[in-house]
DNA sequence: TTCATGGTTCGATCTTAATCGAAGCATTTG
DNA sequence: CAAATGCTTCGATTAAGATCGAACCATGAA
């Protein structure tokens, strides 16, 4: 009589408030650390920390260390579906949570990380690459497609030239203002410099801001439609 | 915080293991009694009681009385695949109760999900009927086309009946083991009636499996052929 | 190096709620 | 009517786990 997956573990997760609000700030789809969580949820850091090393255990997170940050985002859309779901038995009707406020309006269309595109227009590109199936997520690796080789030659990257180099190609960096992956890596940078020796684009060299063109910004838009 | 529909209360429910046991024994479809969900969760008559009223004041169950009995059943399909969902997420996470068993290749094969027809037959099922072109997906919302209510029609099923009727008749709900929809909704209900009614199929009235006889499978494999 | 900051681990406390015995209703049957 | 059955309510016990202070670890900055 005890046979199938075992629902009361993973509900019960769900079913503390503190995680419960946790899990609802992350249906935006941003990653969070573990300080904003626990102000999400009301507790303390330390009681955030534990909460969320057992929803990670439950399989329902996704973690990521960047620098001493630790950030969480949820881990599927199996998991956002499953929460939406239980917000239509709850009788939900409209629930609004704060987004982060906006910020400098050009840093965060496009900025220079690490010698990489950051920003808005970062993560278009990014989400954009894994749409096209140039790039894909193997577990916590990102791989460059086959596809995703020839697209990067047709753009006149040496991509062989990074290949043979021995630093990691394809890195995701979370995005500080838009809170989700962006393209780092030799290739994150190999893009950027071709960006700049195109004209498409033009950094500032004080405040980080990378100004596109107008032309720029639309053969951007037209390599990587947002979709 | 407390603003929206408060899902950690809806999730605690279904996060006592007494009450997921009857959750997932009610998943059969059937209207099951006190003492019946009392021996499925392995507690006494009091205590499922107490459970009982606190699933049926959260909303998740339609409750009959019928002279001294009173049968319990899933308040509606919205909570039958929240409940599919879970297993989903369970078995993703390898929180699985018990080992895979014989039984569990069986579940995996046929088996009832709130009355309509769920595990690998059912996706083929459903399957099966979008590449017909009987069924197809209009955005979020799966809708019969002019074919698929003829081919209901020449099931044998009363269509019209249901189309009458102010259930959704036709209804996605994602498979735990399969990881796919099938089928839900009024007419996946009334598909699985029919199986029965033409003897290709019976179902086990104490575990959720669904044996088709050799032929009923025979004639289910012409009716829907796998791609 | 030292300091500051973000996160984790440990231990103790305390609240919540699951559980069942016993008694109380309600309905059907004899 | 009384007896039997199915379920609910009450109260006391008990076990689970949420919480936070304090100490600790790791990373980045000065």
């Amino acid at each position: 009589m005890k046979e199938g997956p075992d629902i009361a573990h993973i509900a019960a997760l769900i079913g503390d408030p503190a995680r419960a609000n946790m899990l609802t700030a992350l249906m935006s789809g941003k990653a969070l650390t573990v300080s904003e969580l626990a102000e999400e949820a009301g507790v303390t850091i330390q009681t955030a920390s534990s909460h969320l090393s057992k929803l990670d255990a439950g399989g329902l997170l996704r973690p990521r260390k960047q620098g001493r940050h630790k950030y969480f985002a949820l881990a599927s859309d199996e998991v956002a579906h499953v929460l939406e779901g239980l917000m239509g038995l709850a009788a939900g009707s409209g629930y609004l949570r704060k987004r982060t406020g906006p910020r400098d309006a050009e840093l965060r269309q496009a900025r220079v990380c690490y010698n990489h595109l950051a920003g808005d227009m970062g993560t278009q590109m990014f989400d954009s690459m894994i749409a096209q199936g140039h790039l894909t997520l193997d577990g916590e690796e990102l791989v460059l497609t086959e596809t995703g080789t020839a697209f990067v030659a047709d753009f006149e990257i040496d991509i062989d030239g990074l290949l043979r180099a021995r630093a990691p190609v394809c890195r995701e960096c979370l995005d500080w203002s838009e809170r989700r992956s962006h393209l780092a890596g030799s290739l994150g940078r190999a893009f950027l410099s071709r960006f700049e020796e195109l004209s498409w684009a033009k950094r500032d060299q004080k405040t980080r801001v990378i100004a596109f063109s107008q032309n720029g910004a639309k053969a951007f838009n037209a390599l990587f439609p947002a979709s």
